[in-house]
RNA sequence: GGAGAGGUGGCUGAGUGGCCGAUAGCGGCGGUUUGCUAAACCGUUGUAGUGGGUAUCGCCUGCUACCGGGGGUUCGAAUCCCCCCCUCUCCGCCA
């Protein structure tokens, strides 16, 4: 949700900032029903103070008198005034509340103005992309793949698109979220570990119900989602409270499972572990002050690289563009690893601003040292997600041997420099 | 899943139909006293919406809402009724 004092007083700053996202709403539509519902509201509780005032001359008469029996009887009529008055009234919040919800955070104003991928700006590139990868193939025509990331037993398990891990790779993953969690927590993010079914409300207040909603699976019985990234959970955290200003920033990292239904993607990057329905990620999140977000983002992008330059990953970063950006990013730095196999960049992690615009939604606040109480902002960004992070390191990382060479870093939670079956010589 | 108890402001805890946005205590903030600290005493103390004022972005002021959530009864609900959620205790069941 936007500042809807800033969206009553300059009107035509929102509607510029606005313009840029692909998003269809109607400001003008919605500053009518909003004069509409103030004066509702005037109406309204003008009629309940008189209600109010009344029932307090009341209550000063004797019960029973001939008097209070009058007043009784005149009271009736106002009563159902103010109901009437309410219902009205809350019909108009419920529209207005609803187009409220619609209208999209605007991007900040150094995020270029894009209509396509090719809009976005790379900032900076480690590695080499072009330089040769001999073993390089695509991950799915590396010829243990199946044997180590087993899809067609998932599929009997449960459908296409949820791998099984079998041995060695069961146990990569494990070393990847292992290596993910140590890196965030030396710095500076404190571990949760958060439920992965949320209720409903929970995902209303980080906007992906009812935006998103199809995208989730849903468990009718207990009305729960399954979370599609940890932001759903954690997000959550501090919902409705208001922090103390000392408390700021609050850094975490959330290891779980993400479950994303993916629906309309059916037949795009389908092959191997591209896009799957079920995956491993670590998530980062930060509760910050108004004005340190730009610092804060900063920050965690240089942290998330740093773990990508620890796995001898080539990647860039890319300042995306507004055509890219979801209705509560205000501004978002995706980082994609280059996949030497597919000759592409997969992203692997966005790290986004949503300003006060999910504290808003989420009522997350903070006390300052006056005593006044202000939204925080929040930002998060993937560190990192497991399978795309697998999928270069796989591409990349061929041996002539045939065989995957493990980085260093991974090396004490694998247990050994080499997965995967060497060829026959 | 069954039985019982309960959910009130930052916390503890009163309040069983109108005088209750809510007694009191603690904590917090401001002040007096004091060599300093503490104690004592005095004052103050939530959030949101909406209207008005203004020395106009910060403050003053009126009104409305909020006593777990939602509905109902009533002229009037923290208080009565119904449904749901949560917490605690006991029993049962099961990773």
């Amino acid at each position: 949700m936007i500042d809807l004092k800033l969206l009553r007083e300059q009107p035509e700053l929102v509607k510029a900032g606005v313009a840029k996202k692909k998003f269809p709403c109607d400001i003008d539509a919605f500053l009518e029903l909003d004069r509409q519902r103030r004066e509702m509201i005037t109406e309204a509780e003008n009629t309940r103070a008189r209600q109010k005032a009344a029932n307090t001359t009341m209550s000063a008469l004797p019960k029973g008198s001939p008097e209070f029996k009058a007043k009784v009887a005149e009271m009736k009529e106002l009563s159902a005034q103010v109901k009437e008055l309410a219902a009205k009234l809350e019909a108009i919040e419920i529209e207005w509340k609803k187009a409220y919800l619609t209208i999209p955070n605007p991007p900040f104003p150094d995020v270029p103005v894009g209509t396509s991928d090719d809009d976005n700006v790379c900032l900076e590139v480690w590695g080499d992309p072009n330089r040769p990868y001999p073993n390089a193939v695509p991950h799915w025509d590396i010829p243990w793949f199946s044997k180590y990331v087993d899809l067609e037993r998932g599929t009997k398990i449960t459908g296409a698109g949820f791998p099984v891990f079998v041995g060695d790779m069961a146990r990569f993953v494990r070393a990847l979220i292992q290596f993910f969690i140590e890196e965030d927590t030396k710095a500076g993010f404190i571990e949760v570990s958060p439920p992965i079914l949320v209720n409903q409300f929970s995902g209303m207040a980080v906007g992906q119900i009812p935006d998103k909603e199809g995208q989730m699976y849903y468990c009718p019985l207990d009305d729960f989602y399954l979370i599609p990234t940890a932001e759903t959970s954690v997000t959550n955290l501090y919902r409705d409270e208001i922090l103390e200003e000392k408390q700021l920033p609050i850094y975490h990292c959330a290891y779980t499972p993400c479950f994303r239904r993916e629906a309309g993607s059916h037949g795009k990057d389908v092959r191997g572990m591209n896009r799957v329905h079920q995956f491993d990620k670590v998530e980062l999140l930060k509760w910050v002050k108004p004005g340190t977000a730009e610092a804060e983002l900063a920050s965690m992008v240089d942290h998330v690289c740093g773990m990508l330059k620890k796995l001898g990953l080539t990647h860039h970063r890319m300042l995306m563009a507004t055509h890219d950006l979801s209705a509560p990013n205000a501004k978002k730095i995706d980082l994609e690893v280059w996949a030497a196999g597919q000759k592409k960049w997969l992203e692997v992690s966005s790290c986004s601003i949503f300003t006060d615009f999910q504290a808003r939604r989420a009522n997350i606040r903070y006390r300052d040292e006056e005593g006044k109480v202000h939204f925080v902002h929040t930002l998060n960004g993937s560190g990192l997600a497991v399978p795309r992070v697998l999928v270069g390191l796989l591409e990349n990382n061929l041996q002539d041997d045939g065989t995957l060479l493990v980085p260093e870093c991974l090396r004490p939670w694998v247990g050994k420099d080499r997965i995967g079956i060497p060829k026959a010589k």
